[in-house]
DNA sequence: AGCTTTTTTTGATCTGCGTCAATTAGTGAT
DNA sequence: ATCACTAATTGACGCAGATCAAAAAAAGCT
C-alpha cells in the first residue's frame, strides 16, 4: 500500500497499516448492522465503508451540523480548534480504529475540525439513518454508551497525565500512548508513523516546537527511540514508562 | 441550612444551595422514572433521593465495581487518583447538578475516588435495577447518551484550555468555570463557596500551592475577586474572561 | 479558653522551558 | 539539478513558576 510522499528507502517508509474490523472502535455498531434481520428498519447505505481521504483534506469542520460518526480504517487525522488569537490548536490525533465525531452526539455540532495527516480511509456511519426504535436500536444505543464511556475514561487519563507533567514526561507519555493505541488495534507497536509535524505535537502537548525537537533528539541520543524522519521506533519501552510516571 | 464548620460571621458562611431537580444533570433520567407507567419493569428504590454525605466521607472509591451513578444535590466533591509516587492527584470537582460515576458505564469500575468536601447530599441511581428492555429503557439510554456526550464535550474544553495556559489564565478559567457551572444550575454565580483547599486547586490545575495562593491574592488586590476564607465573590467577570483567553 | 496541627500566605532562590535568532534539512515545483 | 519555501534543529538568554524556608492564620482538639 503506497504512501503519500515518496521516500527513497524502504526503512523510512511508514508501514501503512489498516486496522481489522474486529479491532475497530465502530465494530460493536457494525455488528448490529451486519446481523440485523431484514425488516429491522435499517436502510442500505447507512454505513459507508473505506471512504478514501487524501492527505490535507478536512474530514469535518468545527460547528458543522453533526451528521455522522467516522472510524479511522487507515492513516491518521488531527483535531483542531482555534483560540481567540485565531491560532490553531491541536486537541487530538486519531489513529486506525479510533472514532471521530462522537462529541456531536450531545452538541449537535462538531466541536473541532479534523484534517487528514496522510492519505487515509474511514468508515462513515450516518446518524440520521439509524433505526428509531426496536431491538437493533437498543443494541446500537448500548454500543454508543460504551463507546462514549470509553472516551470519557480515556480523555480523563490524558488530561490528568498531561497537566501535571513536565516536557520530558509529556513526550514520553505521548509516544507510549501512540504505541499503546497501535497495540490495542492489533498494529505494530514498535514502529510508529509520526505523521504529524513537530508543531502539531507541540501544540497538542502545550509545549514549544523547539522543546519537542530537543527532547526527541535527547531520547534518540539516549537510545530510547530511533528517529528517522517521520518513522519512530521504540527501543526502550521500559525507560519511557519510567519517565512518564503515569505508566500503565 | 447549616454548614459543617461553624463560622462566626454570616458573610463568611457559604450559602449552602441545593440545585432544583429541573436543573440537575440526572433530571432526564428521573423524568423517565417518574412518569413510567406501572408495569414498565422499573422497581421501587431504584433511585435514592437526597442521600446525606458527611464532610470528608468517600462516596465511591477507585477500582470499586460500578454500581450507581450519583447526582450532587447540594455541597461538593472532589475526584482523585494517585500517581506512582502515591501522592494524591485531584482530577475534578463536582458541584450541585453534576453527575458522578458516569465513567463506570464503560469500564465497570470507577476510575477515581470521590470524597465530600463539605456536608453534601446526592441522589443515587442504581444501574443494575434499570429496566432491561422496553420503551423506558430506550428513553434512559437516550438520556445517558446525551449525558455522556456532554461530558465528552466538557472534558475536551477543560483539557484544551488548561494545557496551554499559564498559571494566571488557569486560575481565572477555573474561577469562571465554577461560576458558569453554578449559573447553569440556577445557583448564585457571583458568590462561590470555595470548599476545596488551595492544595486541591493546585493539584487540579497542575500548579504549586504557593502559586495558587499568590495569584488569588493578586486577583484580590486588583479587585477582580473578593476573598474571605472560603467564600469567593466574583467582582470583575469581564476582566477574568479577558485573562482566561478561552472566554465563552 | 489554650494547645496542637493543618492550611495559607509571603519571601528568597533556582531552573525548566519559552522566546528569539540563526543554521540545516527536507519538500515540492519547474 | 536548481531554486524557493517550509519544517526541524541547535544555541543563547530571560522569565514564569517550582522549590525551599519560615511566619501567620485557621481549624480542630480537650
Amino acid at each position: 500500500m503506497p504512501r503519500t510522499c515518496c521516500l527513497p528507502s524502504a526503512e523510512q517508509r511508514t508501514p501503512h497499516q489498516e486496522v481489522a474490523c474486529s479491532e475497530c472502535g465502530l465494530d460493536p455498531i457494525c455488528q448490529v448492522l451486519d446481523y440485523a434481520e431484514p425488516g429491522s428498519g435499517i436502510p442500505e447505505g447507512i454505513l459507508i465503508r473505506r471512504m478514501p481521504i487524501p492527505r490535507g483534506e478536512m474530514l469535518l469542520a468545527y460547528n458543522q451540523p453533526f451528521r455522522a460518526i467516522y472510524a479511522v480504517k487507515s492513516g491518521s487525522f488531527k483535531a483542531m480548534t482555534w483560540d481567540l488569537s485565531s491560532s490553531e490548536r491541536v486537541v487530538g490525533f486519531f489513529l486506525p480504529g479510533d472514532l471521530i465525531g462522537t462529541d456531536g452526539l450531545a452538541t449537535d455540532c462538531y466541536s473541532y475540525s479534523v484534517r487528514a495527516l496522510e492519505t487515509s480511509s474511514v468508515c462513515r456511519l450516518e446518524i440520521e439513518a439509524l433505526p428509531k426504535s426496536g431491538r437493533s436500536r437498543e443494541a446500537i444505543q448500548d454500543a454508543l454508551i460504551t463507546l462514549l464511556g470509553q472516551e470519557v475514561a480515556m480523555n480523563h487519563m490524558v488530561t490528568t497525565s498531561l497537566i501535571q507533567q513536565n516536557a520530558e514526561q509529556r513526550i514520553a507519555a505521548f509516544i507510549l500512548s501512540l504505541a499503546r493505541r497501535s497495540g490495542i488495534r492489533g498494529l505494530n507497536r514498535q514502529e510508529l508513523g509520526l505523521s504529524m509535524s513537530r508543531s502539531d505535537i507541540a501544540s497538542y502537548l502545550g509545549l514549544a516546537r523547539e522543546t519537542v525537537s530537543r527532547i526527541l533528539t535527547r531520547f534518540h541520543n539516549s537510545n530510547l527511540i530511533e528517529l528517522r524522519k517521520h518513522l519512530l521506533r521504540v527501543l526502550d519501552h521500559g525507560a519511557l514508562e519510567r519517565l512518564s510516571v503515569l505508566s500503565e
